[in-house]
RNA sequence: GGAAAGAUGCCAGAGUGGUCGAAUGGACCGCACUCGAAAUGCGGCAAGCGGGUCACACUGCUUCCAGGGUUCGAAUCCCUGUCUUUCCGCCA
């Protein structure tokens, strides 16, 4: 959430802000809150007055008790019994309003950064780079895939390729569990494995501590990272310990610095973590959930970053940087969006997705978002750090991304990689984890 | 699942009704000593929310797991919850 010191000291950037964050009624959102606050502040002193007379007295009387004036104390007691009255009263009030303030701070989303895209929708992103010459910078152009020497016409989806390879089974894990929940086996396995391995080995190549978290939390981290309370249907909730299964690595990684104080010499923290995610996904349908396209649980590499404001931005890059590499390394064709700010997560300053196309499905499939949310979430998660220079405290940047996650890759890599034959080639990067260099 | 013990600052660990935001030790920071370092000595060293200030200074309140209660006054007494540890049972 946004901090009161921003909303009141920067009141018309804010405005500005959650206008190009396509939010409504932003004025009345934040004119509200200020209102609140201002409440608050005014509840508090009084509270502290009345406080500070009722511990004076308290002292006082066992003064008076020693010296034997007996009657005084008796008065003073009166005196304070009526204090503490009003003290409940006010304390009671004064917690209603820090909850209602919390309340209405995150129904306010993150404002982007300035090098964010106007625009409302996913048409309005930019596309910023691309592997591919027909793909158009600043425009959303798929190009001529039918016509391109290195991806030839002869393409099945993967789910066709899945199950002539016997590498998917998706009927199996309707039985076992439901729809979204493929079984992977033989080859298909292995290629996850492999790609989890890859994944994690280019991690930490690149200085990221491994992280292997739970996969399951509780409501205080679903809290820190914002899943909860509005998020909480897309999540699946075991109700008897009242915990939930994460919907990304994001979640327990993040909240390792949640109520922590980090010495500015520690950042930035680099963490990466591969685990199973877990997404109920209410209200997806069609050609959006076919085969691999969005699962109930898949398995995902994310990385994780906490680090100082200044150096944020660096960060951001880096993570940027390595997430390409990955895609580079695996040969697929693919793009990188800078989000508009009406498509940004509402958590979000500055987001880029990567998407890879799919030869098959003639479409790209998101596999990867990279979002610095500035102190929007540290200052849910109480997350900061202490200044080396002048000993204060701050609010740190957090930023995270997946990199990656392993569905539509693996989908990618299928129809991208199929051979007139119907194989498919494994990617160069991945033979030495596969130990094969065809899937057949 | 049954039984017992416990939860205090960055860490260890005192503290059983007021003078306790909290002894002591360690870690850490500053200063002194030193050519430098070690050792030693002196000082500092929690956070949150307010007031105040250009910014400091200064200052009020809250916090000793959480939530309730007793009391003029609670780290300290009572109740509830959570978690941790140990033992027994079960078990990958």
């Amino acid at each position: 959430m946004l901090t009161m010191k921003l909303i009141t000291e920067q009141y018309d950037r804010v405005i500005a802000g959650l206008n190009k964050k396509h939010f409504n009624n932003a004025k009345e959102a934040i004119d509200a809150v200020i209102a609140k606050d201002q409440e608050r502040r005014a509840t508090q002193k009084e509270l502290d007055e009345n406080l500070a007379k009722s511990n004076q007295l308290a002292k006082s009387i066992g003064a008076l008790m020693k010296e034997g004036k007996k009657a005084e104390a008796e008065t003073a007691k009166a005196e304070v019994a009526e204090l503490k009255t009003a003290s409940k009263a006010l304390d009671e009030k004064k917690a209603a309003l820090e909850e209602e303030i919390v309340k209405m701070l995150c129904q306010i989303p993150n404002i982007p950064y300035d090098e964010v895209p106007e625009g409302s929708c996913a048409e309005d992103n930019w596309v910023v780079k691309s592997n591919l010459k027909e793909c158009v910078i600043g425009k959303d152009t798929v190009g001529n895939w039918d016509t391109n020497p290195d991806y030839p016409n002869a393409k099945l989806p993967h789910w066709e390729l899945a199950k002539n390879l016997n590498l998917i089974d998706f009927d199996l894990g309707v039985k076992i569990t439901g729809a979204g929940f493929p079984v992977y086996r033989g080859l298909g396995a292995r290629l996850q494995r492999a790609l989890i391995n890859f994944f994690l080995a280019e991690a930490s190549k690149a200085g990221y501590e491994e992280i292997m978290p739970p996969t399951v939390v509780n409501q205080a981290s679903g809290y820190g990272t914002g899943q909860l309370p509005d998020k909480e249907g897309q999540m699946y909730h075991c109700e008897v310990d009242d915990f939930y299964l994460i919907p990304t690595a994001e979640v327990p990684v993040t909240n390792i610095y949640r109520d922590v104080i980090i010495d500015e010499a520690q950042l930035p923290i680099k963490n990466c973590a591969y685990t199973q995610c877990f997404r109920r996904e209410a209200g997806s349908y069609g050609k959006d959930v076919r085969g691999l396209n969005r699962l109930h649980e898949f398995s995902k590499i994310e990385i994780v970053r906490i680090d100082t404001p200044e150096h944020s931005a660096e960060s951001h890059k880096e993570m940027l940087a390595h997430v390409e590499g990955l895609l580079q390394k695996l040969g697929l064709p693919y793009r990188i969006l800078r989000l508009c700010g009406g498509d940004q997560s509402f958590t979000s300053a500055i987001c880029y997705d990567f998407e890879v196309y799919s030869a098959a499905q003639k479409r790209w499939l998101e596999v990867s978002s990279v979002s610095n949310f500035d102190t929007y979430q540290a200052n849910r998660l109480k997350c900061r750090y202490r200044k080396s220079a002048d000993k204060k405290i701050e609010l740190c940047h957090t930023l995270n991304g997946s990199a990656l996650a392993l569905p539509r890759i693996v989908a990618s890599i299928m129809e991208d990689y199929q051979q007139a034959d119907g194989t498919i080639k494994v990617p160069e990067a991945l033979v030495p984890y596969m130990g094969v260099d065809v899937i057949k």
